[in-house]
DNA sequence: AATCACTTCCAAAGCGCTTTGAACACGAAC
DNA sequence: GTTCGTGTTCAAAGCGCTTTGGAAGTGATT
């Protein structure tokens, strides 16, 4: 069914059936009711393709996701954004196109999806400290939204971020508070803008209670399981191991919890462990009372966030840039106790 | 840059450009030549919308994602999956369109997709055993591939599937080779044909071995690893406990032996682990020798062999249903030992 | 009865591409 | 010198929709 032929079907023009179904005023409202019903009655969903060549609007945003040879991996926290993400095209009508893309062919691929015209603007993940793409995407001329931040010139573009520094700072000085003061960071990758930001935060915590940030505590790597386990046992095995953990993702908690378990050691008594809750659907953070304490940002809400705020930016492209800060929340679990009494005194 | 442009810029009718483009033999060499090079130097794509318009054909194909409000749940091997279907897609021109969609809401986005235009195919994830699916989209005309089966008339579609019963028939085989008799079967929610099969693979081998199943060693959740931290915990406090877990993803196995270190019982001698492992790349199972012994069939590979199949399906309308059994490999790792000798002995 | 201001509808052009059917040039064949 | 292929190019229609620029109809106003 297409509009020629439902148009026949009504006895009306192409045109008023266009204006009726589109909320153009120039139509009664007898009639647009009319064309309304048949519409609906004969399943009339005009073509999008259609649709798109003669409005020049593709009603899709598109996610273009590099897939790295050496490390293979599709960040578990992609299919939560995604899913939030898509509650939101789906209500107002965006289709979503994801591009996989070997990694170094990202720049080809947005300028591919401009020229070929299949979406209305992009969203990008993950950006590094010093990421190419806000400035390629500015000067292709296709609008998008960051989730996230880089490092330069952040005013220059539009973003939803979660304060990570914030979070960072307040959790370590929460472990900090308990009487902790060899806390270990398991951190990510830290040429990702996230990473390093949440650095900063527990660094300067850290000076600000006077102490010094020791490297040896430090880890910056992919946030598995497997790395959790294996960097929280090396470090609790030396002399001088943390009393606390500091993580930035809860796949990598459990893997330090396992490496406590195995080492018989009491989480939460013997050994602190406080980490960053994306609210990922398939690692549920306990019930009533967590498991972890944890700074909270869900991150299928930011999805849905950055969603909205790429449709408003297609829908006005001469707005001034906007953001919006996120701010975790520190919420105690039953992971995180009093430091103990260190037994040398 | 468009045909129009491009054309008048070399002197040529839009006509010769765009046969000289699709490889039409109808032009000269020469001029195809000189006809690519100016494409390249413009960086000219067609318009994806108005080529779709012009052929009848997307060029893009739909994933179906279902959003069920009680348990929002993105499934952690569906981004797996995708990106080896995207790198398919990628390769032979093709977009992908992902649709997150509420559940109950399923029939009505296949139905829109049709009428809109937007795909040329669909990929059914996650079939149930009286998945509605498959009959549905046949209605509807839209070409699909199933990413395993249903119950009923799995001949009368296309699809690619794991030998599920087989590969837990095996599993269940090696343990009670190993002289496990108690052995517990971890299973995901059996309204899911894949689970089923499992099922059947497991209870077909106990048989076989002149055992009968206990169903109080049986557990049908979804595969988080909280749940398999608590069935695992509650069922080696009883006073009958089981040797060994069959286990049927590697995230709630990471659960079990969470339960077994807790409870200080080594993995591979006290109690054995066996797990089916879909190469998640976030999962990994450990280096050289694998940490979990397990029956390992890539997700990744089964998206690319979907997508593979999917375009061969749309390319070939009147090609009779095809499709494709893997087998997963039996791969030993350090989670599985001989069972210990039983004390009341 | 003529004019005006709406309201309600429509014909036709255009979005960027493919594809059908025809035209043109050129040399070979009669 | 006409006819016929052959190779190469093009004009124009059409894909299904939106949108511009009228045109017809209706009732109120002069």
């Amino acid at each position: 069914m297409n509009l020629k032929e439902l148009s026949k079907n009504l006895g009306l023009s192409p045109t008023t059936v266009s204006r009726a179904l589109n909320g153009y005023p120039e139509v009664s409202e007898a009639t647009r009711e009319r064309v309304r019903n048949a519409a609906q009655q004969h399943n009339y969903h005009p073509n999008t393709r259609a649709k798109a060549l003669a409005t020049g609007r593709a009603m899709a945003i598109g996610h273009v996701i590099p897939l790295s040879n050496q490390h293979e991996m599709v960040n578990p926290v992609f299919g939560d954004f995604i899913s939030g993400a898509g509650e939101v095209y789906a209500q107002r009508g965006y289709d979503m196109v994801l591009s996989i893309v070997d990694d170094g062919q990202e720049e080809r691929a947005y300028r591919d999806l401009k020229a070929k015209g299949t979406i209305d603007g992009v969203i990008i993940h993950g950006p590094h400290r010093n990421d190419p793409r806000p400035a390629l995407l500015t000067d292709l001329g296709l609008p998008f939204v960051v989730h996230g931040r880089t490092a330069a010139d952040p005013d220059s573009y539009w973003w939803i971020d979660m304060n990570n520094a914030q979070a960072f700072y307040r959790a370590t000085r929460f472990l900090l508070d308990l009487g902790h003061r060899r806390i270990a960071l398991f951190n990510g990758l830290e040429h990702m803008d996230f990473a390093l930001r949440r650095r900063n935060g527990y660094e300067r915590a850290m000076t600000e209670a006077g102490l010094t940030t020791d490297t040896a505590l430090m880890r910056s790597e992919e946030m598995s399981e497997s790395y959790g386990y294996l960097h929280a046992r090396d470090l609790l095995k030396t002399d001088t191991p943390p009393t606390a953990f500091l993580v930035s993702s809860i796949i990598m908690a459990l893997g330090v919890r396992r490496a406590l378990d195995e080492l018989g050691l009491r989480m939460g008594q013997d050994v602190s462990i406080l980490t960053h809750d994306d609210g990922l659907s398939y690692f549920p953070n306990g019930g009533d009372v967590p498991i972890f304490t944890s700074t909270q940002s869900s991150v299928r809400q930011a999805g849905r966030m950055v969603a909205d705020m790429l449709i408003e930016r297609i829908l006005t492209p001469t707005a001034p840039p906007k953001s919006h800060l996120l701010e975790a929340a520190l919420i105690v679990g039953s992971s995180t106790g009093p430091a103990p009494k260190d037994l040398s005194t």
